[in-house]
DNA sequence: AATGAATGAGGGTTCATTCAT
DNA sequence: AATGAATGAACCCTCATTCAT
C-alpha cells in the first residue's frame, strides 16, 4: 500500500545495523571471520569502511553481534508450542523437527553453526554462549520428548541422550555441508536436504519403536522407501 | 640394543615435511587457516621460519600438502578388505565404521574435517580433492554394503543414499565436535563419543531390518538400551 | 532583578566562537594540537562536531585563531602604562611583572606559551607570529625599563639583554610547568609559583644594585629571607 | 687503525636500537609524539616500518624508551663529584652547571626537556620518571651546595628552593626554546645561550652575596658588563 | 544555524616471504 | 641446510571533514 519510504538519513541510521550484520553474517560464514576484511563487510553492506566502525567497535564485536542476534532469538524457538502437543509423540518429534529446520536451513541462520565450528576456539566466549542458549535448550526440549515416548511406551527403553544426538547431528551436518562443500558448484549432486532430513527421521523413529510393536506400520511417516 | 643413534642431519631432513604438517594440521585445525601464522607452525615443529619455506613454497602449498596427505592415505582406507566379507551385512557394517573410527577420530585425521569445511570456499580445489578421495569412495564403500543387505532381504528397501548419510553425519558431526565446542574444557559434557556411535548404528540397523524380522533381536548388537 | 534572560540564538551565536576558543585552548594545551579531536573540541564547548567548522574552517585555522587571540589581546598588556612611571625602577618592575603575572599566569594564557614551544615547529607562521607580537614588544619593554636604571645609576652597567631574559625565563618556565607536570596530580609540591616569582626578581635585582649601593637595603622588596 | 667493520647482519642488529631511538628523539622533538609517524622515524633510522617494531612492540613503547635512555644516564649525571668538592661554593656552582651544561645543551639530550613538557599529561608514567629520575636528584644537588653557601657565610639567608629554581629554570627555558623558536631560522637573534647562562649564574650569585660582602668583586665570575 | 551520519585518506601494526649469513 | 633480520603489502581502525537533514 505505502510507496517504499524515501531513505532518509534517519530511516538509513536505524537500517544499518541489520544490513551490517546480514553483509557480515554472509562473509564470516563464507570466508572465516580471520579472511574477512571489514572493508568487504562494508561494502556487501553498502556503507564506508568508516561507517561500519559507527555500528561496531570491532570486527570482533560485529562478529559476536552476529552471532548472538542469531542464536538468541531463532534457533531454540519452537520450544514453547511442544509442551502442548497431545497425540503419539513421533508426530510431535517430525512436527519440532519440521518448524526448526524450515526456519534454519533455508534461512541464513543456517551459517551460524559454521560460524560457531570455525571460530569457538579463537573465541571462546563463543562456546559458553552457544551452549547456553541453543545446546542445552535444543537438547533439553528433544530429550524431554523422547522420554514422553518411552514413559507411554511408544519407544522401546534406550539412552535418550544418545538419540537425541542421532536425531540432530545430520541436522546441523547439513547446515555445515550447506555453506561448505554444498556451495561450491561441483558436487551438487542431485541431493535433497529436505527430504533427507523426513527420511533420516523416519529412520530413527522406526528404530525407537518397540519390538511388539514393529509388525504394524506406524501411523504417521511413510515407509522407508518411499522418503525420498 | 643400540641407542637410538643422535638424529643425523639427513635424519632430520628426512623428518621435516612429517614435523611440519604435523604441526600445520594442529594450528591449522585449531585457529583456521588465515588465523594461524607460519612462524607458529615452524615453531611448533621445532625450526625457523625460514626452514618452513625450504620445504613449502608458501602457506597455501602447506596447506593443501596438510590436507593431500591425511586424505589420501588414511580417511578412505578399510574399503578394500570390505569386498571379501561374507556373512550377515550388519555385522560388516558396524565393522567398517568401526576401523574407519578408530583410525579417525582418535587420531589428528579427524581434524581434517574442520579442515574442510572450514576452507573449502577459500581454496575450491579442496572440494575437488575432498570429493574424489573421500566422499565419493566412503559413501560408495557404504551404499554398496547397504545395498547388500536389501538385495539379500536383511535390510528393508530404502533409499541407499539417505541411509548412508544417516549413518555417516554423525561421525564426521562428531569429528568437527571433538574439535571445535568439544575441544573448549567447559561443556565437556559425560558424552563418550566411542559409545555414542556403537548406540547410533545399532539405532540406524534396528531402522533398516525388515517389518517380517523385527520380532526377534539382532544377532549383532546389544538391544538398544544397553547401548551406553 | 531580572533573570538573566533565555539566550537566544543570536546570543549563542555570538558566543559560540569563544566558547570553540576556549575548549580548543584547554584541549590544545591539555594534549597536544596533533593529539586533540576535533570533536572533543566541539563538544567541551558544548556543540557539535559540524558546528565547529561553521566557525572555523579547519583544526588547524582554529589552533591560530587560539593563539592569536591570546597573543594579540592580552599577552603583552600593561607595556602601555609603563612609560608614565616615575620613581624607582626596581619599583616599576616588580610593578610591570606583577601585573603580567597576575594576569597570565592564572588565566588560560599561561597554556599559550606550551602551545607556542609544542607547536612553533609544525606551524612556523607562528614564530613570526609570536616573536612579533609577544617576544620583541615583551623584550623591548623590560629592556627598558632596566636600562632606565642603568643609566639613573640605580643599578649596575651589564648587559641588558641577559637581565631581560634572566627576569623572565622563570616566569614563561612556571607557565608550562603549570601545564604540564604541574598538571600531574602526583608530584606537586609546595611550591607557591607566585611568591617564588616575588623572591626571584628580588634576588635578581639585588644582583642588579651597584656595588656602591648594597651596603643599604633596598627601598622596596624585602631581604631574601623572608622572600617566601 | 681499524677499517670500519664491514655491516654484517648481526653488527647492524646490535646498532638498531640505537639507530631508532636516535631517530625518533629528534623527530619526536621536533614534531612531537602524536604528529611523528613510526614510518618516519624508520626510515630516519635507515630501516622499514616492519623493523622498527623488531625492536620495540610501539610508538608508545619507543618513546618511554627514549626518554628512560637519555634520563636515567646523562641528565642527572655529574652530581658525585660534587661533594668533594673543597673551596668557595659559587665556584662550585659554577662548575656544577658548566658541566650539566655542555653535557646537556649542545647534545640531542636537550629535546628531552621539550618531550616532557609536550607528554607528560598524555603518559603520566612520565611523570613519576621524569621527577625520581632527574628533578628531585637535580634539586638536592643544587640545593645541597646553596645549604652551603650559607651555612658557610659565604651566601646570605634565603629560600634555598628558590634560589635553586632561580638558578636552573632558565637552563631548562633555554634546552625548550633550542627546539622550539630556536630552530626557525628565522628571529635567531644573535643570542648566545653560553654567554647568557655564564651571565645568570653570576647576577643570581651576586644577588646571593651578604651585604657585608658586597663591596668587594667577587672572586670568580666577571663583573656583570662582560658577561656576554 | 545546527546536527551527526557518512566518508575515505591516513597511520599503527602484523605477518608472509625473502635472503644474507 | 638452517637461521632470523629485514621488508613492505595489507589490514584494522581513527578522525578531519563534508553534507543531507
Amino acid at each position: 500500500m505505502h510507496a517504499t519510504p524515501a531513505p532518509t538519513r534517519r530511516r538509513q541510521k536505524e537500517a544499518r545495523p541489520q544490513q551490517l550484520l546480514d553483509a557480515a553474517l554472509t562473509l564470516f560464514v563464507e570466508k572465516g571471520f580471520a579472511a574477512t576484511r571489514a572493508e568487504e563487510v562494508a561494502q556487501l553492506a553498502g556503507v564506508s569502511k568508516g561507517t561500519l566502525y559507527l555500528y561496531y567497535p570491532s570486527k570482533e564485536e560485529l562478529l559476536k553481534a552476529v552471532i548472538s542476534e542469531h542464536l538468541s532469538s531463532r534457533i531454540a524457538a519452537g520450544a514453547i508450542a511442544a509442551d502442548k502437543h497431545r497425540g503419539p509423540v513421533d508426530e510431535l518429534l517430525r512436527e519440532v523437527f519440521s518448524r526448526w529446520w524450515l526456519e534454519v536451513f533455508d534461512s541464513p541462520t543456517s551459517g551460524v553453526f559454521k560460524l560457531i565450528i570455525t571460530e569457538v576456539r579463537n573465541f571462546p566466549d563463543l562456546a559458553e554462549f552457544y551452549h547456553r542458549e541453543v545446546l542445552q535448550p535444543g537438547k533439553d526440549l528433544i530429550a524431554g520428548i523422547v522420554q514422553r515416548g518411552i514413559d507411554s511406551g511408544e519407544f522401546e527403553a534406550c539412552n535418550v541422550k544418545d538419540v537425541v544426538q542421532s536425531l540432530n547431528m545430520p541436522m546441523v551436518m547439513l547446515c555445515l555441508h550447506k555453506h561448505s562443500l554444498g556451495a561450491c558448484n561441483a558436487y551438487q549432486e542431485d541431493f535433497d536436504p529436505h527430504a533427507f532430513i523426513r527420511s533420516h527421521i523416519n529412520l530413527v523413529l522406526r528404530g525407537l519403536r518397540p519390538a511388539a510393536a514393529r509388525a504394524t506400520q506406524p501411523r504417521h511417516g511413510p515407509p522407508l522407501k518411499s522418503a525420498v
